[in-house]
Formats: C-alpha cells, structure tokens, sequence
DNA sequence: CGGTATACTTAACAGTGTTAAGTTAAATAA
DNA sequence: TTATTTAACTTAACACTGTTAAGTATACCG
C-alpha cells in the first residue's frame, strides 16, 4: 500500500505549498488585497483547485492564523524554564510576546484583528492554540499570584490586564508607525514595567 | 447671489448624505462588504456620483472616520472640566475612551485599525482631530505629572502607555466577544487602575 | 480491458472599484 | 431672446474579485 501514501503524502504536500503561499502573500500583500488566483498562480495550479483543500478563503486564513498562533506559542514556551522569579519570567514573557508581534506584524493583525472580523467563532475556543496561548498566560500570572507578588488573587483578570496591555502596545506600534512613538524599547519596558508594578499595588 | 449659494448648501447637502449612508453600511455590514453601489443606491444616486465628492471608498473611509475622531473628542472634552483632581479625571477619561469604543465598536475598528490599512499616512498628522484627541491625554497626564501623583516626569512615555492600556481592551473586548472576559466594567476599572497605580510606583 | 474514482481545469456567474465618455439642465454672455 | 459654456449627474465599460457547476484526463481496481 505504499502507492496510497504516497498520494496522501503529495495531497498533504501542495496543502501545505498552498498554505506557505497564501502565508506570504497575506503578509506581504494584505489578507484583502490577495485573490485566489494570485495564491493559484503562485503554485501554477488553477485557482479552483485551492478549494479543494480549503472551504473558502476565510478558511485559508484560519488556517494561516492557527500556524501564527503555534509558532507564538512555541516562542513563550521557550521561556517557561525558570520559575524561581515569575514575575522576571511574566516580564520576559510580555516582551515575547509583543516582539513577535512586531517580528511578524502582518501576521499577528492577520490573527488577532483581521481574523475575528470574518470568523466570528473567534479562535480561542476549547482546545484551541489560541487557548493555549492564554493558558501560558495564565500560568505564569498564576505564579506570580502564588508567590504573592501581586495583590490581586483573581487570575482571569489579571491575566486580562496584562493581554490588554501587551495587545495594545503592539497593535499601535504596527498600526501608527509614524507616530512620534517615544523610543520603541523603552516603550515596551515601560508598558511592562507600568503593568506589573500596578498588579503589584 | 443666493442662488450660487443654494446650490453650494445643495452640494454640501449632498456630502453629508453620502457620507451618512457610508457610515450607516459600513458600521452595520463592514468596510469590505459595502460597495460604491450599495451606498449609491440608499441614497438614489449612481454610484458615479460619489466619485464627484470623495477622491476614492478610502477617501470615504477617511472622511467617517475623521467624524468618529470629532465625536470621541468632544465626548472626552466634555469631562476636562474638573482639574483639581487630576487623577481622577484621568481615570474618568480613560473609561470614557473605552467605553465610546464599546458604544460604537465599529466605528472604533475602522478608525483604529482598518483606516492604518488604506491609508498608510496614518491621520495623526499635525493639527489633525486624531492629534488633538491625543494632546487631550497629553494634558491630562501632563497635569498628574506637574502635581506629583506619577513618579515619571515623561509626558510622552506616559501617555503612549495609558493609550496602550487603553486602546488594548478596547479592541480585545470588541475582538473577542465570545472569550470568557471578567465581568466587562470590572475588566475595564482593573486595566486603568492598575495602569494609574502602576504610573505612581 | 472496462469502469470508477481521484485530481485537477475550464467556463461561467454575479459582483467589485474605478474611469472615460455621454447626457441633460441650468447659468452666463451675446 | 438665443447661443454657448459650465455644472451635475448617468451610462457603459474595463479589469478584476470569490465561488460554483460542469467537464476532462489520468491513475487505480475488478
């Protein structure tokens, strides 16, 4: 039966050569301004065959999304190791997190703010890497609650504060790029900083 | 010379119903699905017509969300009034921000998020509204530095992260209806609590 | 070899933003 | 008053869009 896997292999082989197609022209382009035909001659197939490994447009897009969302989960987990300080490793982890956001701006607009306009099932379902993504978050924010850092002792919120300050940041950076942004760096430590020391208080 | 007149009020007239119709559809059904036609046709025109009054559909993108900004600060200067308690005021600006955006989420989006997209050039340009409604921070945070209530002394620096803060939950609770926020106004008093707590550390 | 399923393509539909050319009616000049 | 210019608007068209139905060719199975 090796014939037969070696189908499924190929079919596996162009969904994926579609998907990293797609990947770059979203990010490159812009989600709206790439047709399926410029994904289609991308790979030299015709444009109907896509919708034969994908439902729809909005369906490549998730699916793009669900890698973005992987590769940031990999990104944190990365700085897990060390437990001895969580509120270094939160800080750490703040910081991660909005790099890769800046890493990878498209990306990250595709998945946190493009996505939810056309998938309104969210992403963040049971289950999901988007929730796991949350979950580190809550991990983290649950040590520092453990080692009494913070005064709060309600992890869902402060876990809340914390995405919404990270999430802001890196969506003005990307957003406004000419605005007369006070020194990118010492912006990111500052929107750290502000948040942990006010969790803290 | 009334009758010049009568006609330039008729042009006028006429802008604002474009612009109204745009509004309405784009706020109800989403800047990519209306059409020049869908607005030409609420307002009995031929979709030609709107290109006599705005250069292109951004150019109408941009010209609604000019109104947004025009709208969000006159609510914010409605609460300048109180400088005695500058601190508080702050608080009650940034609750009033988010709470526009959850009032209009669309509006918000399109002014904060989608509008970047289109229009690369931002519109936070000198003398702009989106200028002014950021200078309006500037001072509010201007007047908690001058009375010593925040350890920093950087305007800039200050305000950018309470817009951050901000603008993060904002989009994150418009973004994410589904996710399984805190109870939404206790979620907004912790983001700017904690944000103003953390500035005083 | 004949028939069937698989993988892909062609052609088409209804819609998009936008432009160039055309029309109609009002304002101005003779 | 009549002719001409100007302003406001429309019609028709172009090159594109996402998506579907129908068609084709090739590899597999009995």
């Amino acid at each position: 039966m090796g014939i037969k896997e070696r189908r499924a292999r190929e079919k596996e082989q162009l969904e994926r050569q579609i998907l990293s197609a797609a990947r770059e022209l979203f990010v490159n382009e812009g989600y709206e301004n790439v047709s399926m035909r410029k994904i289609a001659s991308k790979i030299e197939y015709s444009p109907t065959t896509i919708y034969l490994y994908f439902k729809d447009k909005a369906d490549l897009l998730d699916s793009v999304c669900q890698e973005t969302l992987l590769n940031l989960l990999n990104t944190l987990e990365q700085l897990k190791s060390d437990i001895s300080d969580p509120a270094e490793t939160l800080r750490k982890s703040g910081r991660a997190y909005i790099e890769f956001g800046l890493k990878y701006p498209q990306d990250y607009k595709l998945t946190f703010v493009i996505r939810p306009q056309y998938q309104k099932g969210l992403g963040l379902d049971e289950g999901s890497v988007g929730e796991k993504v949350f979950d580190y978050l809550r991990e983290m924010v649950s040590e520092c609650i453990q080692q009494q850092i913070f005064d709060q002792v309600d992890v869902e919120a402060t876990s809340q504060v914390m995405w919404a300050a990270v999430h802001g940041v890196t969506l003005l950076l990307i957003d406004f790029p000419d605005f007369p942004w006070t020194e990118k760096d010492k912006l990111i430590d500052a929107v750290i900083h502000t948040t942990i020391e006010g969790l803290k208080a």
